[in-house]
DNA sequence: ATGATACATATTTTCGAAAATATGTAAAAT
DNA sequence: ATTTTACATATTTTCGAAAATATGTATCAT
């Protein structure tokens, strides 16, 4: 009832276009927008409450991220999810993602201890309070993206950084589509628990290899239990 | 004196905005516009003839690929250059490009094997006809960006492609300002030549070493000529 | 019936003005 | 002299209308 109702429009960003951007990101990554869903700007002014110029520059961001595509002229859509795309992501993934490791663990100092344990913690507890399918959960989403950009924060590499992030928002959307249509998710905690072992001991061939083959696993199941609607690429 | 003089403003791309941020990328890249600069609407308005919507897409574009960065309310200025920087940028490069020329080696067909022996050939010519100082040659800048496109453009990786492209504009910027203050440019004829006979003779293992150790040698060659230039980091 | 053409509609793209925000300057207070 | 406050200016950010482009529909010729 006070003035904080416009002010909280712009929760995320300090400008308008970033705010929307990360909003449509949410929706992209959780699929309330769907893979191939083109993206009409009439519409999605009514719904976020923006000008053309607002919208377009967040699109014009979400393209660059790959969440999004640009048929010039023609508007813009959802990114479609197809194997093929999300073989070419794993790989791109897996490459990044070990280089990051390892480069953390050399790095690695207190503070960077304490960011990996206490990440853990935290997703540990979410999934104790609700071990029932926690991975439509969003607050178990948001402390399993923390823990895993928490074993990677050493690496002192913004570049590869900065392009990890956005590779793990679109694994993400994979990650969720799978959601919908497995029976039980997969029990992950296990391999976190030693990811964060051979991290903080200090074992980075170990440490690679878990990762490695956590962003593997995952992906395959995501393949085995979404392949019905994900395109064939 | 015909109409096409309204067309020719869209030289690049389809639209106008991408045909400014081809226009201020390729600005930004030569270091007409130099590093720190901040990039005034008004100015940019003068200079390229777009209105602030036009302009501000572009620069979100740019922003995304690393060569400007965004200070929100306060405007977007031309990303910096730092030792710090590049040596991010140059491990970056090196990680991502040794896996895709590897990868290309494995995949690569008789077209790819083309593709990479007539954009050297292509290259050699251009530095046969003007060898002196051929890096600060617009025509030999293009035909060195395609070797070395066409070595890795079998890996049938676009995502990692994507980000490879990127990083080779950030990393021209800092060749580019390196050049100003060297001598003479180092003749990386005979590597070039290595590069493309260890990748046709699919000699993966000798490939990777030549083009991870040509980038690091550049980079190295950059820091030393343009240390004067770039900030401490 | 089929394909081409012209017209009407839908949609994207671009523009310049208006609003919001930051920066700089001068007067007032301590 | 230094800080604070108020005001004026410069700059960015956002908006909705106008232009450009694409899409769909009906008409005509073959």
């Amino acid at each position: 009832m006070t003035t904080t109702a416009l002010k909280a429009r712009k929760e995320f960003g300090k400008t308008l276009a970033s705010d929307i951007a990360h909003r449509l990101r949410n929706e992209i990554v959780t699929c309330q927008l769907k893979p191939n869903e083109s993206l009409k700007f009439d519409a999605l002014r009514l719904s976020f409450g923006a000008s053309f110029t607002t919208l377009r520059e967040a699109l014009t961001l979400l393209a660059a991220e790959g969440l999004v595509v640009a048929e010039e002229q023609r508007g813009y859509k959802v990114a479609p999810v197809t194997l093929e795309d999300l073989h070419d992501l794993t790989h791109a993934r897996i490459l990044i993602e070990v280089d990051l490791m390892r480069r953390s663990i050399e790095k690695g100092d207190d503070d960077w201890e304490i960011r990996v344990i206490s990440s853990l913690h935290r997703l540990a507890r979410i999934e104790e309070r609700a071990p029932e399918d926690y991975a439509s959960n969003t607050e178990w989403k948001a402390a399993h993206r923390q823990f895993h950009e928490a074993l990677v924060s050493a690496s002192g590499s913004p570049t590869l950084l900065a392009v990890r992030n956005s590779l793990f928002d679109r694994a993400e959307r994979y990650r969720n589509l799978s959601a919908m249509f497995r029976p039980h998710p997969r029990d992950k905690a296990g391999e976190h628990r030693a990811l964060m072992q051979a991290a903080i001991g200090r074992n980075a061939d170990q440490a690679c290899n878990l990762i490695a083959s956590h962003i593997q696993t995952t992906s395959n199941n995501v393949a085995k239990y979404a392949s019905g609607v994900i395109s064939a690429g």
